[in-house]
DNA sequence: TCCCTTTACTAACACGTGTTAGTAAATTTA
DNA sequence: TAAATTTACTAACACGTGTTAGTAAAGGGA
């Protein structure tokens, strides 16, 4: 094969016989234009027998758009790492992406220089940016958004006016306490997902409070351990809790990777699930289902999240004003064996 | 603030009084071609002060180089969904990237087009591509290869040239099962992590024979059974294994996530791990420390395969030679409380 | 003083595309 | 038949950059 050189558009205008602006009306086919049938066929086989494909950068230099979408993940490399719904998420946004012809970059976090994506945008690189776990000290979120490029959050900064899609995981963790509740479990316990400085942390902890407080049950704050991402933090606090005083009858841990750190405590510690304590997790990861026993969880749907927040950022990329300025999607409890 | 115009490099040399040549040089640095110090210094305040960032279409079709990789996977939108170390993956060829300042563009596969990432390549819109999971039936590689054209696998296209990165899986395979071996167990099971269609599920195979070849144990082909990648198949495969005649004495699952779904089948079935039966995994998935026991396993090293497959596809873009045509990198069984 | 080299820059081209404004020929209308 | 419209195309511009070839001015040696 002789390395010959990419074909251009002048080359598939020549061979046809016509001019390059020929050649453009008929392969973007564009509406308007009076193109005799003769004349397309030549220039969709010229185009063919070439092997002719538009040059991407000549276009986006043109068009100012780059039909790509940012996919900038804020969470620390460790908490990638053990993201089992990652790959969920990345289908989602991928496959809304591809769906209207769009790409999508991926950006990881470099711990050295937190939001040097910034520079990827400045280039026009990307028409617009999905940030998942965005942080409250990034003080680029804000900014672009005020300057007008479009930004599609995954999870909330609250007191901001930024567009998001999440989950309702306050209702998430409500529903996962109350069916505590209706199992005729009182002393029920909290191991949140993450440090309460996350706000996902926060929201979570909040629908458990909830629903303690409507059924009429007191908070006793000695029944809340922070996680910390890992099944090990897990361990550690569900290991907090049972050394304290009188001990739970359920917990509720606010992250399913978290939780299976938790049930080897219990399990260590001779306690029967759920006979003896309840477990009910968060974020129904694919292996949950296989836990020992199979675990009780809120399903935190990754993978319409991922699709909602690609499709809504391609809108504001293209001027559709979006009905409402955020997302938050309900979803159910899967109850197995583990409660 | 008021909507104004991105600044090109037009308005910065306006603005410090030089010709756009210059701006070009300054802020690329362009060895060899003498410029005053004052004059950079205005220049690079110009910059600073328009926020200027050079648009990358612009330089790319200059260039004929996108600077950025392509990383497509290959495996089914249901495997990529539960495949716990594609963030690893990620995250390896994404710093391997960013280091020397490539982007990565992530293309998974569509059901309906699996072999459409062959357009964005041919649009230029990146340099090279790391191949993810690739297939034999896919007619596109060794074109893409043939022609030139930066390809690097992650994993093994057997009797071809291509370039690739894998971990040594016969090897991984049979130190599992000599580890077994040396535990006394004779009777040795294996369920394989895919079917047996599959490159890796084969190499995989083949180092557990090996094993037992080398010491001297006939194989039995009773004894094998075949995962798909599920929990579900691996507990129905153990399944298979516990109701022949005499049950094995120990099995070697060629994927953690399936040998979680033999683990649930063998407890249920009420026999105890690893007295009555051991079990050894394959990939070290993070949780494999937290299962119940926790699981022996061949840990893959998913982030050194992406970061070496990053940078292996650079040094081809940069046409920097490679020493050798593929890497087969070694890792350790992890031998914890499941044998 | 004259010639040659170095310094510090610039003019002009090339990359490949989408699109606006315009034109000659063919067809329809008056 | 003359004028007006429609059909089928094309010339030329714009996008923003990297880079090659070239040019004045300054400096140095004989």
């Amino acid at each position: 094969m002789p390395p010959m050189k990419r074909a251009n558009s002048l080359d598939v205008a020549q061979l046809a016989g016509v001019s390059r602006t020929t050649v453009s009306f008929v392969l973007n086919n564009v509406p308007g234009v009076a193109i005799s049938e003769a004349t397309r066929k030549r220039v969709l086989e010229a185009a063919q027998s070439l092997n002719y494909h538009p040059n991407a950068a000549g276009r986006k230099l043109v068009s100012g758009k780059s039909r790509t979408l940012g996919l900038v993940l804020c969470q620390s490399p460790e908490q990638v790492f053990a993201d089992s719904l990652l790959p969920q998420v990345l289908l989602g946004v991928g496959q809304a992406a591809m769906q209207v012809g769009y790409q999508v970059l991926l950006r990881p976090t470099e711990t050295s220089d937190p939001f040097n994506y910034i520079k990827t945008i400045r280039e026009n690189f990307v028409d617009g940016i999905v940030l998942s776990g965005p942080r409250q000290d990034d003080p680029e979120i804000i900014r672009l958004y005020e300057e007008g490029f479009p930004v599609m959050l995954m999870g909330q900064l609250p007191g901001s006016e930024v567009p998001f899609v999440d989950v309702d995981a306050s209702a998430g963790a409500e529903a996962a306490t109350n069916h505590l509740l209706e199992r005729g479990r009182r002393r029920i316990a909290i191991i949140t997902n993450a440090p309460l400085t996350y706000t996902s942390a926060r929201q979570r902890r909040d629908g458990y409070l909830h629903a303690l407080t409507s059924a009429g049950i007191e908070y006793d704050d000695t029944l809340l351990q922070e996680g910390n991402f890992t099944p090990e933090s897990g361990y550690q606090a569900m290991m907090g809790l049972l050394s304290n005083g009188s001990r739970p009858d359920a917990v509720f841990v606010a992250s399913d990777v978290v939780a299976k750190g938790a049930m080897l405590a219990i399990k260590r510690s001779g306690l029967r699930i759920p006979e003896d304590l309840a477990i009910v997790g968060f974020d129904d990861i694919p292996l949950a289902e296989y836990f020992d026993p199979p675990l009780t969880t809120f399903h935190l749907p990754a993978y319409g999240l991922g699709w909602a927040a690609g499709d809504r950022l391609i809108r504001l990329v293209q001027n559709e004003g979006l009905d409402d300025k955020g997302v938050l999607m309900q979803s159910d409890l899967i109850v197995r064996e583990s409660s």
